[in-house]
DNA sequence: CGGTATCCAACACGATACTG
DNA sequence: CAGTATCGTGTTGGATACCG
């Protein structure tokens, strides 16, 4: 049996031979862009496709097709397709997706309380040597 | 006075006129893809620029370079260049980069614990349609 | 309505070479 | 050692047009 000499062998979000690790992938999708903004607006009801898009703003169809289907295969999302005419698609976070949601949202939120002091420490930065 | 007629008038990280939401580029900054492992290693301790460089893994120097003065002109990071031959230059996390590394690394952490679930969601995805 | 397909500009990123 | 400068390329993401 092999004895553990090295505690973190691998270090939290390292690569892998030839790709990102799987969790950095993960990461990468509930942080996106748009992908946190569908996760927060799906945290207070569900959505219709261009109701969605509408609430978000700013987002082209294809950036929120996307986000929205890469977030349905990771099980965040659940896309319920309704057989009518005119089609009728609605979008509601699973289990995990609420789970998600909340963490990114706390985060969101933590980042935007931030905002004042990281101003404050760009503006010292750039005095200090753009003058 | 202007008086506040609107509760969230201004959703969470939206984008102004023309850029995004100075909440969200602080938010990129701290998730971007070398700022998660750079917050990450800097909380076990102070590194110098090449063994910050050997400890993450991959990164190449433009981009180590890129996320630490990123970092450091958000008031994440500190660098502390010692006036010596060689040069030796030592990065630390800040008090409020502490703050955010924290977070970052519980982020992270529950990512990882994630991925069998997020493999498993993936795996019933693509055998629904894939097929 | 809710997408898909295609095109194209902008940029992120790495490799390489060079500097103080 | 710790960067900076330059270049080339692959990916990202928006606009547009079309489809079921």
């Amino acid at each position: 049996m092999k004895v553990s000499t090295e505690v973190q062998a691998r270090p939290l979000l390292a690569d892998v031979d030839g790709g990102m690790c799987p969790s950095r992938l993960v990461l990468e999708h509930v942080t996106s862009r748009w992908g946190v903004l569908v996760l927060i607006a799906l945290l207070e009801r569900s959505y219709r496709f261009s109701e969605l898009r509408r609430r978000i703003g700013g987002v082209s169809e294809k950036m929120l097709t996307q986000t929205l289907q890469t977030l349905e295969r990771d099980g965040f999302v659940h896309r319920d397709a309704k057989p009518v005419i005119p089609p009728r698609v609605d979008y509601t976070l699973t289990p995990l997706g609420e789970d998600a949601a909340r963490r990114i949202k706390a985060l969101a939120l933590w980042t935007e309380s931030l905002v004042p002091d990281v101003e404050a420490a760009r503006a010292r930065y750039d005095e200090s040597r753009g003058q």
